[in-house]
DNA sequence: GTCTATAGCGAGATAGAC
DNA sequence: GTCTATCTCGCTATAGAC
């Protein structure tokens, strides 16, 4: 906001950015505390508001980050030529597990904006277009031509591997608990979905 | 919480609580807003506290609400003996879905809840125990040793089972944007996924 | 750029009349 | 049971010194 990555960074815009990721994540915007955020940054209240005006401002910094660093690359990852369906599956599944098990915050980030503020999502997804690019139908289209993959439709498909990519981290608590894993195992777990979700995935379509 | 349905049901009650299971839903609750509530049972903020004592309360009222209508039928019929394997996935499937299609407001509440207290997620699931009943274990290994099905864990069997029903009902606002469909194109969508969703494990796990 | 102190308001909760 | 009026407090945001 203030730096550009040009002058010197002293360090307390990321500092920032880094808390307010972690307590809008567990708490949401209205949940959210001012005071938060500058305790975790080590820094104070006042600071906050120098560097990012007000709280939705900040807010939006982080929300803008999340959406950069989910779609776009997913997008280029789907549009890619010169790859099988399959390999494109694995790749995908790979790339977006790691990717949000790096950024813990992106997931529930996502959704809980859009429901809280659908027109959003509607202005984010109306002047961009295509969600599902052409190369991927095409694909998935002449797939079904060869006999290599059963009748699905290519949208169904993507919210099939989207789902079981995303639903296991976004309900991090609730797969702890009820399956009783560690931070350890449930990130070991997550690791092992590389591959079995992507086979899961493969195993369904694929014509025998 | 005042009538335990048994004396004359005012009708108060109930709007109070279908109209803060909506609000809870949309805004979460540190985002809802008392008068909100009052203004969408039509009625006036005082009578909100007069029912339900404060506003953390009245949210877990409509909590323990969604809890029960979510997790108990589930895990009946999860325990069913006398059904096949596949077909259990099939009513699975199918019940999950049309419960969270008429009841929109359970999974976003779920999910938001238990991320912001995990401690409560523990204190629920810790003593119940069993989330994976017995018979559904034994019937998922019985039928890896008859070949009828591939090899894959129980845990992971129902993760993925539940990801697909829940994922699209958690994004519904994010579906309809991306997709382009109207409230009545992503409710067939729903409707026509209790079969497409049940198949797609079905043919993942199944032996040819 | 960073701090302390404080203004100002919104929202939960209560008092008390009917 | 239901309402209007009001109290009280916590939080965002700003003013202003250093």
């Amino acid at each position: 906001m203030v730096n550009k990555s040009k002058t010197i960074d002293t360090g307390t815009e990321t500092k920032i950015l880094r808390a307010a990721k972690e307590i809008f994540h567990v708490y949401g915007f209205q949940g959210a505390r001012m005071q938060q955020i500058a305790d975790k940054a080590g820094i104070n209240k006042a600071l906050l508001h120098y560097y990012f005006r007000d709280k939705k401002k900040l807010f939006n910094a982080v929300f803008t980050d999340a959406i950069n660093k989910f779609f776009p690359p997913l997008l280029e990852l789907v549009s890619e030529k010169n790859v099988s369906l399959f390999d494109k599956i694995r790749k995908f599944v790979d790339y977006q597990i790691q990717m949000l098990k790096d950024n813990t915050y992106i997931a529930s980030f996502i959704v809980n904006e859009f429901n809280q503020n659908p027109d959003k999502a509607v202005k984010l997804f109306s002047h961009e277009g295509k969600y599902l690019p052409k190369v991927f139908i095409d694909q998935v289209t002449d797939a079904k031509k060869k006999g290599l993959i059963i009748d699905i439709e290519p949208f169904e498909l993507i919210i099939n591997i989207v789902s079981l990519n995303v639903f296991p981290i976004l309900n991090k608590q609730i797969m702890k608990s009820m399956f009783s894993m560690s931070e350890n195992k449930y990130n070991k777990f997550l690791d092992s979905r590389k591959k079995t979700a992507a086979e899961f995935i493969i195993r369904s379509i694929r014509k025998k």
